[in-house]
DNA sequence: AATCCATGTGAAAACGTTTCCATATTGTGC
DNA sequence: GCACAATATGGAAACGTTTTCACATGGATT
């Protein structure tokens, strides 16, 4: 029944060894052929390739990682995929990934800390060569210590650690929505926040802050805690346009909260951007899709996670932590639920 | 400078032969402690565990995979993980996998046969135990083909080959919308498809066509091509709605498709569900949050990634092909963009 | 007292590659 | 004709595990 070597009909895959004997060479010869690697005669090569082909040969990515230590793999390590956001930045990731040969090991944190220590383990077990860390909220100490010595890079994220890092400068992106409220008009300005411990939330925060306090009008301000989700933008949005101190300008601290934010006024009856002008941030894909279209700061997520795994790659070419930021501009996107205060319609 | 064994700040990562020097034994037996398999006598295990902590050892997996063929990882083929249906399957995919100890590597094909095979060829090289495989609108041989021995499930697609997947009856759920809209009194009703040789938008279509037929009263009815995103579903919508026919119902084979219909109905000045009723399928999150709130055919995404993952785990356990199929039902998820013929407000 | 089984341990072979080293076989310049 | 490089090939060690086998030791069963 079984044949002495492997055939078309074995169902055991081909080895460099079978390889070797079907062409009639030593393994060291055949793997010479495989990588173009040592001198290597023209006939004798012709007969390698041929057996390849015959036996459908493909090396084992294993074998081959135990040797050389490299798995041609890196981890990406982010809060959620099903978040617009993060797909965004794991297809970028994935993209400039499969572009060296690389694959990407996809890991789904949800912001805990101790989910992301038992990715980075298992990754680490898996020599994966790098990872890329994407909206992480744990302290930064602890989050290095787990990383440990893997090379890695992290998006979204930096303040005390310079170096390794693809970013933008989400303080200047909050200033630059909280002035275009201001130029708009609005004198009643309202921010509503990210979840605690969110880096990112947390510099939108102080943006607001530094905006409204450079402006040389007096304001009135509110800030309300958020969640980075519809449903607590809803929530805050409604406490805001019910209190006493009604705001004319509304500053999410993103996309998610707007949306709520417009929900909770089309709720109260009262019209954005008539009435309210509203700003997200991230712009999302569903931010051109709302009515209100949606006002924002572009967060270009896919060319975040493009320069991250570039960034990673050249980390592993040059064997050394190149201390090398890679920083994106937040652009505002005009459209509908801002409006120039003294315009009605 | 350097001593003769690794030691705490040794910056190569202890093997299992350090452990084993450190605990005076021989590697197998702290293999076996590692494994908790064979015996081993208490102080000796107690040695060797004194010494794995000491060295902060972890096995490495790559070795370990060589020996026993099990890398404890398995493939994820889709289109795009920016498409938030896929992005819900990939995280139902990678939260079942972690359950079970599995890590899964994501690919992104775009739809395009060359890539699918290109990263199945990758996935086997990296000998993943299996693949789950999303989407794909590939011919079904040269796919299988493709796949060749890898254990695989197949998600949102299933015609001609039996067993191995995850789906929905996409003709059926097709058919409850239709026949929602009958119900609501159209009589002049369109589909716009999805893009060609997309099985679940052949499904759909058929499933319209047979709802369609079934009904006892005589519709008009109109079919136009679609891309499944919000511009072929503006551009369908609007040559819809400007033709001398103008449909009172519009069943678009997407939530993306239908919210560019939207979109093209309040270009030209019509209001839905007024003038049109407009359902779609998926249910994506965006379609509670586009105004009007969009009626449409849930997909659970997450469950679907989910339930693939565990019946391709069972597959592997079981050594064998398990000509096994998930269904899920289509359910209809009423919001506001349908609304009964006779009722003006 | 001899046998057997349960327990504990180590040596060594595998797994499929890469890579270093050794050995041929050429050809080239003197 | 001889030294020496360039070319071509094979043997074997290494990578870090698991696993099989062999060998002890000790107590329990005949």
């Amino acid at each position: 029944m079984h044949h002495d070597g492997p055939n078309e009909c074995d169902p055991t895959v081909a080895t460099i060894k079978d390889v070797a004997r079907l062409a009639g060479v030593s393994v060291s010869t055949v793997s010479r052929v495989m990588n173009e690697s040592g001198y290597v005669g023209t006939d004798t090569r012709v007969k390698v390739q041929q057996a390849m082909v015959q036996l459908n040969f493909s090396p084992n990515d294993i074998a081959r990682g135990l040797v050389s230590k490299k798995t041609a793999s890196i981890g990406l390590l982010i809060p959620d995929v099903s978040n617009p956001f993060f797909a965004d930045i794991a297809r970028g990731t994935e993209d400039a990934a499969i572009a060296q040969g690389f694959s990407v090991i996809l890991c789904n944190s949800d912001w805990q800390m101790d989910r992301e220590r038992m990715y980075l383990d298992i990754l680490r077990g898996k020599w994966v060569e790098g990872v890329v860390v994407a909206g992480s909220r744990s302290p930064e100490q602890v989050l290095l210590k787990a990383i440990g010595d893997l090379p890695f890079v992290m998006v979204d994220r930096r303040a005390v650690h310079q170096g390794n890092s693809v970013w933008m400068d989400n303080q200047r992106g909050a200033m630059v929505a909280t002035e275009h409220l201001f130029n708009l008009g609005c004198r009643h300005l309202a921010h509503i926040t990210g979840p605690e411990h969110s880096p990112s939330g947390q510099a939108r925060h102080a943006g607001f802050i530094q905006a409204v306090e450079a402006s040389a009008s007096v304001l009135q301000t509110q800030v309300m805690q958020g969640d980075f989700r519809v449903d607590g933008g809803y929530r805050a949005g409604l406490q805001l346009l019910q209190g006493q101190q009604r705001p004319d300008g509304i500053f999410a601290g993103n996309d998610l909260m707007a949306i709520g934010v417009i929900h909770a006024a089309q709720f109260l009856g009262l019209r954005v951007p008539q009435d309210v002008s509203v700003i997200g941030y991230d712009n999302i894909a569903m931010a051109q899709y709302v009515a209100p279209k949606l006002t924002t700061i572009d967060q270009p997520g896919y060319e975040m996670g493009k320069a991250a795994f570039e960034m990673l790659y050249r980390q592993l070419q040059s064997e050394q932590e190149l201390s090398e930021d890679v920083e994106f501009e937040p652009t505002l996107v005009l459209r509908e639920s801002t409006q120039n205060r003294g315009q009605k319609r």
